[in-house]
Order: C-alpha cells, then structure tokens, then sequence
DNA sequence: CTATCATACCGACCGGCGGTCTATATTTCA
DNA sequence: TGAAATATAGACCGCCGGTCGGTATGATAG
C-alpha cells in the first residue's frame, strides 16, 4: 500500500480541521487524539511529528481561530471613509451584521462554543483573539480620543470593557438560543435587545458621547440566528 | 487495623478541604483522584461512597466556596444604616477592603486562582458565585431604581456589568502581581488604579450616577497585596 | 545511478488515569 | 441478637496522552 504524503503544511491544516470538527461537537476533553487521528487517518507518529502535544494543537487551532477572526477586520484600521466612531462601530457589528445569509452556521457556532465542554477550547480563542484584536481597538480608541470624537483617560481599559461586551453578547446570545418554545424565544430575543441597548448606552456614556452614538449590531441579526436555529432543529 | 469512621459529613468536608489544597496548587485536571485520596487517607471505594466522580467533587467544591462568599456579604441587603448606594458599595469593596491583614492569604489566592490550569476550577466557581451574587445585587440595583438613587432600564443587565467588572479588576490584579521587579509593581499599581477608576466612573455614568459616587475598594488594598507578595517571595 | 541523510510516518507499547465491582467491616435498630 | 443498611477496601478495567525503535520516502551530492 503506497503511503500517501501531502505537503507538509496541508497536512498540518488537515489535523487541525479535523481537530476542530472534534472539539468543537465533543469538546477538547472528550475528543482523544486517537478520535483525532483516525478522523485525520493518520497514524500516532504522524501527529506527533507535527504538533509535540495535544495541548499544542489546542493552541494552535485557537491561533488559526483569532487570526481569520482578525483578518476580517484588520481593513477598518486604515479606512479613509470612517471616522473613529465609524470605526469602532464598523469592529463592533462586523461578526453580526457580516452575512446574515450565514446565520445558520453562527448558531452552529455559538451552540458548540458555550458549551461547557467547550471550556478550555473556548478559552484559548479567547486569549488569543483579545492579543490580535485589543490592539487594534485601542489604535481606534486612541484616534478618537486625539481627535476629540472620545473623551478617557485609559483607552487600554475602555478597549477591555468593549472586549468584555462583546463576549457578553455573545453569551447572552448563546443563552438565548438556548431557549426552547417559541414563546422563549420571543421572551430572550426582547431581554437580548434590551442588553444590547444598555451595552451601546453604556459605551457612550463612558466615551463621552451623546447617547444612540455607539452602535452594536442589527437588531433583525438576533432573530435571524434564531430563525436559522428553528430550521436546524426542525431538520432533524 | 483498625477503621477509623468519621461522621459523614465530617468525612465528606474532609475529602473537600483536601481536594482544594490539591486542586489549588496544582490544578484540577493535574491532581488526580488517587492524589486526593492519598492525601485524605482514604480508598477509592469511600471516595465514591461520598461523589458520584471527580467532576461532582469540583462541582461542590465551587458551591462550598460560593456559599462562604456570600454568607460573608447578605448581611449587606437588609442593612438598615445603608442607602443603595451605600449597599452597592459596600458589596463593591467587601471582598477586598474586608481584612488587610489577611492580605498574604489574599496574594495566595489571586497566584492560584489565574493560573491556567486552574481554568476549569475557577470556572465552576465563578458559576455558583454568580448564581448565589447576582440576585443580590439585583435586588441592590432595583431598590436603588425604586427610590430614585439609580437609573436604568435593566437592573438585571447592569448587575451582569458589575460582575463583570469585579471579575476584571480580580484579572488585572492578578497580572500585577504576577509582574517581576519593584519598578514593574509600582508601574502595574498605577494601571491597576487607573483601570478602577474607570470602572468606578463607568458605573457611575451608566447608573446616572454623578462621578464619583461609586467607590470600588481601598487604594492601598492593591499595595497591601503587593508588599505580601514581595514578603512572600523573599521568604523563598 | 546510487549512497546518504534528514524528513515523514508507523503502531506496539507504557504508566497512569477515572471509574467499577466484589468482598468485607461496621453501625443501626427491630 | 441478627439482619438490613451503610461505610470501606483495593484489585481490576478500558482508555488516555505520550514514547520509542523502526521503516518508508524525498532531496542532495559524488
């Protein structure tokens, strides 16, 4: 039987797609390297030639995660038609308003990544995501402040308090979709826009600017995950 | 050989003050249950006599540490010399104005608690903290909404702010302790100090508060915590 | 074309893990 | 006092992440 070798870097990507389908529906503990590689139908030495420990394809996959996540955005920085509260808001509706037409795969998203199985994977993406991103929101922050659109004497913080809103948006999602009845739904689509209000009231206040500046968002976003989770669940 | 039986629950609390030693020191998944048996001094068969599985061990673990924390606090709520802001900031400064002297146990816990591998351990434990907190401080908000002190339109959503925030400060102090020389601390203190004032202010303005109204801990407690940890280190 | 060597890959094997199970000791109380 | 309920012991199981000695493959030099 001829062995087949690819080249080296694909098939380093190949381990991390299928790692990443693994961890992502059985979570990094329940999903063992021997699931990993026989999805990738590779042997032991094989993986073990590529990454030194299964710790370290974790990180690695979180690397990928923060650095497409990144790649997305990196093009609002340097944005001759935005000003900075342009920019910041631009940062903080890209994940959501990006495609609604793939609002079926942001509900995948969102079931698999708060689960708590999905604790330490859901962790590092994290960390790693606020290294690449928590730069680029200060540089805007920075610029507001200088042109006088923002008004704090710590960008570093405000940036963190954005970053900590955005993954509590997330959650408050997440535990949205969660919900089961229609009428639950309803019900956490309305305590979900009502959060998202106070999370734009609250950065405008903290930035100095008149309320209804900041914009998270749109609200049509929410329901449409939420359509998109209805579809999914009758399908099955 | 004679069996030593204790009274269950004695047995039971035993087993957890044993597990939080080794789980704090070196991790929940790097501690494994025959470490924590052996350390107990008892079998595996009396082990699962007590927990379902080590899981169950972690998860009462975090709710015993949750039950302490709030039994130290709930006095707070029906405290007849405390206007709601007074109660707010109370609750606010309780965990870290409480006892200085203590600040050694402080330094411990803070260097334990944000190290990675105990990730999972002090994600239980926020959980039920959060569990038994939150209600608390929704309460505070909506006293303070009724009688006119506060102003928002979700108490609920504001609480989680507040959670969030503590949550920060205790991540920020964690990474200015874990910082080398004295030049590092004293620069790592003044961050630290800035980054509390802008919570402290963004609370104020998202509660319609004027600025300065909440207050967030004692200055000096951060440099208490700092002078244990240089202590702690020379006794090395 | 061939010898050489680093790279890519294989899979049996290892210690230790969380958890199960059967047997036994101890307590409780009719 | 004796039987049922509770508490404890520790050998054992399947599987996990990781190691290791060995083999196949590809590039390079003579």
């Amino acid at each position: 039987m001829p062995r087949v070798i690819k080249h080296p870097e694909i098939r380093r990507e190949d381990i991390l797609d299928h790692a990443q389908a693994l961890f992502l529906t059985q979570g990094y503990d329940r999903a063992s390297l021997n699931d990993v590689i026989a999805s990738a139908g590779i042997s032991k030495g094989a993986f073990y030639h590529y990454f030194p420990s299964k710790e370290a394809l974790l990180e690695a996959l979180a690397d990928r995660f923060a650095r497409q996540a990144l790649a997305g955005v990196q093009g609002i920085l340097d944005d001759p038609g935005l000003d900075p509260l342009g920019r910041l808001n631009s940062l903080l509706s890209q994940s959501r308003q990006a495609k609604i037409e793939t609002a079926a795969e942001a509900w995948a998203l969102f079931e698999t990544m708060f689960r708590p199985e999905n604790l330490v994977l859901f962790h590092r993406i994290n960390l790693a995501a606020n290294a690449s991103f928590s730069p680029l929101l200060v540089k805007i922050i920075r610029q507001g402040v200088e042109d006088g659109t923002f008004r704090t004497f710590d960008p570093e913080g405000v940036a963190d308090i954005v970053m900590q809103f955005g993954l509590a948006t997330h959650d408050v999602v997440a535990k949205a979709i969660a919900g089961g009845s229609d009428a639950d739904m309803e019900v956490a689509i309305e305590v979900l826009e009502k959060r998202v209000r106070l999370y734009e009231i609250a950065l405008d206040r903290i930035l100095g600017l008149p309320d209804g500046s900041i914009r998270i968002g749109e609200p049509g976003y929410i329901r449409a995950v939420m359509t998109a989770r209805r579809k999914a669940d009758k399908a099955r």
